[in-house]
DNA sequence: GCATATTTGTCCGTATGTATA
DNA sequence: CTATACATACGGACAAATATG
């Protein structure tokens, strides 16, 4: 499949959609994959606007399928379409990073809250720490945001529900959007990875309370780090 | 514009939406909002095949415009869409209910929990138990459930989040596909008037753990009842 | 199992409308 | 205000997949 190979091959934590994809998906499904990964990926920055002209030539594909494909993306929040002007990559604003953690909150303190003892989703929160880790030995910063991500999107699934679980996926791709706007990833993420593993020993420990406590001062902390750099900004 | 003037007038409670739609609005976002209407109507049930070929005649829009209409519903989880075989109004399952009242305890239980005084949406909600109040009068049973959905819109705004108020929407539409497959609206619809009063008496006395309870309680009940009666068939 | 008809997936050319220099 | 560029919408075409007999 030409598409694929022309966009690059996939590194990020969504192995398992896009094994998915391999098996049975359109065209336009592949196309709306590639184009994410890049928008997350920072490779088209919060503000450009995607040609359909260009594109189309540049992936070889009709502006049917890559119209297609926008539609998904904006529903996603990652694009904006404006009408008759184009799409564009999201800018969020300050209203929406508050809402983005409103979000957070609810779903993220909920899921730790009434655990009384270690669930099985803790491996995954495990290894997004330890990736978290390597991540910061090398100073790969955007890796360490990754890994952050990974370890988050572990507690969205202590819901055991499909729909939070995509939820928090498509909040936290949001989310992105918000990094890749601001220099100095490295204050963003870095200070994030010990409480990770404070929150996580507490989930070990089936400490549901104390988890909840340290959730919601990492999550007001970090929504606080995120408005204040945009006021200066 | 005739595409709207075909598909009937609006009557139910998104005409905020429409107002928007009628300044501005792609053939796709129109045709995507009658589309949406009608399904959530049930005049297309849960598993009808909408077929390309002849929609595009009847609604006298192209095969593009209409394959785009029905990606945004498929992202609403309103329609499936089977590759190369087409697309069908969606068939929730068992899983899918209570994957959805997961997400309404989650949403709803802490949009009322930490009340202590009356808030402004109060005013919504006893709009929602008036409007309830008449359809019973009229024994309009659907108008019944329609109100019954209004009054839970308005609990999930009381959490004043944007994503929020759209993830209700999208929960609540999708309940409307469950209550179509089914027999006797009624049943399952008219007790849960009173208990919305119930509730609303305890938002508007600022009682929010009571309200929580209360509506735990509410969406227990209404799960298992659903639950039932799809085991029966 | 096979051949046929139908439907979907994809792409293109073009006409119209809208935004912006 | 005009001109240019671009997005929107349409209809037609063909290949590929599916359903039907």
């Amino acid at each position: 499949m030409s598409l694929v190979r022309m966009l690059g091959a996939r590194v990020d934590a969504e192995l398992d959609a896009d094994r998915r994809l391999f098996d049975r998906a359109s065209t336009v499904e592949l196309l709306a994959a590639a184009l994410r990964e890049r928008i997350i990926k920072g490779i088209y920055p919060p503000g450009q606007k995607l040609d359909e002209g260009g594109l189309c030539e540049t992936l070889k594909v009709s502006r049917n399928s890559l119209r297609e494909a926008f539609r998904l993306l904006t529903h996603e929040r990652l694009l904006v379409h404006e009408l008759n002007r184009g799409v564009f990559v999201r800018k969020l604003t300050v209203d929406d990073v508050v809402d983005v953690y409103r979000v957070r909150k609810l779903v993220e303190c909920n899921a730790v809250r009434t655990l009384t003892e270690r669930p099985r989703q803790a491996d995954d929160m495990a290894a997004a720490v330890n990736a978290g880790d390597l991540a910061m030995k090398d100073e790969d910063w955007r890796g360490l945001g990754t890994a952050n991500m990974m370890f988050h999107q572990a507690v969205g699934t202590l819901a055991d529900s499909p729909r939070i679980h995509e939820l928090m996926r498509n909040i936290l791709a949001e989310l992105r959007l918000v990094f890749h706007t601001m220099a100095d990833p490295r204050r963003f993420h870095e200070p994030y990875l010990e409480r990770n593993k404070e929150i996580l020993a507490a989930i070990e420990a089936g400490d549901g309370p104390r988890a909840e406590r340290l959730m919601l001062k990492y999550l007001e902390d970090s929504e606080q780090q995120i408005v204040s750099a945009y006021r200066n900004a």
